[in-house]
DNA sequence: GTGGTCTAGACCACG
DNA sequence: GTGGTCTAGACCACA
């Protein structure tokens, strides 16, 4: 497991691990059961700070992303296959995609260029999955 | 034009006020050429400080959203027809949907989740746009 | 003479009452010794406050690009055809030029497309001159 | 690296910051990945407030001059080879040079002196970005 | 009345 | 330590 930063990515540095490891976790690069690099190889691999990897990962256990255990590191949780509330999950990506539509519109595209987009998005992710 | 904040919303006052009014525009509840509540009307009713809106305003601004003139207040400005840059447009709004679906993904959600939510968000704010 | 205003320009009104004057003089659009409207006339037909067109009708005359005569209204000016202090001159002009030059490189213009440009512009205002 | 600021100049002292900053920048005083000194410590220094500096900071990092990272301080962004969209830029430094030529034109200076000055600025830019 | 700038000082989040 | 947000209040420039 390959995890990375991008020095020009405006996020703070936690928040951009949490996303690669879960996008990571999502398209199938890592497996569930899977173990993660320990805070510390990935502090120094990085060169960052070792609390900012401490964070990220307490986030990811957090949501349920992966599984701490004291001595024994980090490991892949398995995927959720239902959500665990299922109108809370729907309102919470339906926020998410409103936002999305209206910058979209702001940025003066149109209602078919996202749809597009996001077809595109879609399928992208599942050949990543299939294909790992 | 009614404009409100939400104590639980986890952004900054400022990035309310604009994703609020943005909203408002793209919905047409607020009309090219409408003046706006001025930035010390929004601070009373909101109880909130001049600075914050005033700060909301430049960033609309600078987005193109409203236009802001020295002595004569706040103004819708027209919306855009088309990306000034499509690639640009494209790729940020690609970003978005991608976090987007991992997290759906992540929430357990599945890809005709996805599909069916974007279409009704594209729906209701098409239906909005049309009954203002 | 026809005096306009930019709505989208967000430069104050008498800042563009001035910069639209001065560029007409310029260009010939109006000669040495013709009458201007007056300050009440301007206002009434741009349906702006009368003090600011006061306003740029006096930094105009302070420019020594119209004269003000009490009950005769304004006139244009003699062109200067040398400068009252040529070190000043070119002081004041060369601070604009490296002004624009270093915006241009910030925009990513090269120094031939600044130069392009600048001969464009000098020989649009010869030709306009001459034209009138 | 070394900023200043001047009491006579009639611009805001925010908007005096960013062209000071975007000078060096562009002539080579300090290079891209280069640390800027904290808003804290320009503030110091110039006995002006932090908000102000900040404001300089957030404007320059707006338009891709620097980057600005939380709890990483200031950086220095690669220089723009391109414009994004050439069109526009052009617009604007057109705009730029339109109205210097017609201020050259009112101080008494002549087409020729235009041409000039602006030569000397091209080649003391490039020297002095050479010589750093 | 309007927006724009500057100061002063508090508090938070990130690394 | 860093940048980021919010408040409070003063003062200026424009219309």
């Amino acid at each position: 497991m390959l995890i990375t930063i991008n020095e020009n990515d405006p996020r703070p540095l936690y928040a951009q691990l949490v996303a690669n490891i879960k996008e990571q976790v999502q398209t199938g690069q890592c497996q569930p059961g899977e173990a993660l690099p320990s805070v510390r190889e990935v502090a120094e691999l990085l060169g960052i700070n070792l609390h900012t990897v401490h964070k990220a990962y307490q986030i990811l256990r957090d949501q349920g992303v992966i599984t701490l255990r004291l001595g024994r590191g980090a490991h892949v949780a398995p995927l959720r296959a239902h959500p665990d509330d299922p109108a809370q999950a729907e309102a919470r990506l339906r926020d998410r995609l409103r936002e999305s539509v209206i910058e979209a519109y702001h940025l003066g595209l149109s209602a078919r260029d996202v749809r597009r987009l996001m077809s595109e998005e879609l399928r992208r992710i599942e050949t990543e999955r299939n294909a790992s």
